[in-house]
DNA sequence: ATCGATAATTAGAATAATTCTTGATTGAGA
DNA sequence: TCTCAATCAAGAATTATTCTAATTATCGAT
């Protein structure tokens, strides 16, 4: 046998191995859930729609899981205050609105050719690794 | 008498009462202290500072005092991942710069004239009380 | 396929920041 | 001065997260 793919797989969207990390059943679990349903789950919350598929999954595992992601690129955590960290499938750079009447977080995007230092009066020299934009407020309809 | 200004104060720049909240000793003592040190303490090292001038004042009273002068606008409370929450007396709309190398924090100024919808793409009827802005990176000297 | 090494998972204990509880103290106004 | 509500202090309780140790799964080489 020459090739080494496999006939089928059980998520074909989800590489084998993204980023140099070991995707194991745990992990698939958690990305796919994070990707069908966008709303921004605490990590106890992962932990709960993960055991409808991984009973005995643990929530050490969920943490360590989640911890991985992260630490690879492949998901982001956000933070909202001293709230439970959330977790965030979405790569694009993005800040979050906080909805503080329906507790709903939309990820907001930044406007096309805007540059920080456009906006912000940084210190010369300040090279930026991370940028961590959060709006509360609420969502008048008229 | 007609005046009840009093004669004297232990602290002539900090007002009896802000903001319609009582300035006891212990909120005086800690509000001065951020005013004196603008390093971004934590709720532990304002703790620690606070023991030379009030010696019997405990961690507790610290967080209320910390919580009495967020609530009333006279302090910020800034958060950095999931790091002990942060206390700062800057009012002026500002973000922060974290140098991951020093672990120093700087305050960082909008440019004047800037308007967050300029930069974000909000969702329509969106009314912003609070913005979050922190930065990682690392400050180069050339 | 099997073996051995390595990495991941699990359950529960441990940690750390913060909040809560309770009782004592203070201070402003009557 | 007296009263009442606000504040303070000490320590217990809470909660999210991390750590530990033992078990299990996976990968690459045989």
């Amino acid at each position: 046998m020459v090739s080494k793919a496999p006939d089928h797989k059980a998520f074909p969207d989800i590489p084998e191995e993204i980023s140099g990390l070991r995707m194991t059943r745990q992990r698939q679990e958690i990305y796919r859930l994070l990707i069908e349903q966008r709303n921004h789950p605490t990590a106890n919350e992962v932990f709960m729609r993960a055991k409808d598929r991984l009973p005995n999954i643990s929530l050490a595992t969920v943490y360590n899981c989640l911890e991985a992601l992260v630490q690879h690129g492949i998901i982001r955590q956000v933070n909202f205050e001293r709230e439970s960290s959330r977790y965030c499938p979405n790569l694009r750079e993005h800040g979050h609105f906080h909805d503080a009447a329906t507790g709903v977080i939309h990820d907001i995007d930044f406007k096309p050719g805007v540059n920080l230092s456009d906006v912000l009066d940084l210190p010369p020299g300040a090279v930026i690794e991370d940028v961590e934009i959060t709006l509360r407020g609420k969502l008048i309809t008229p």
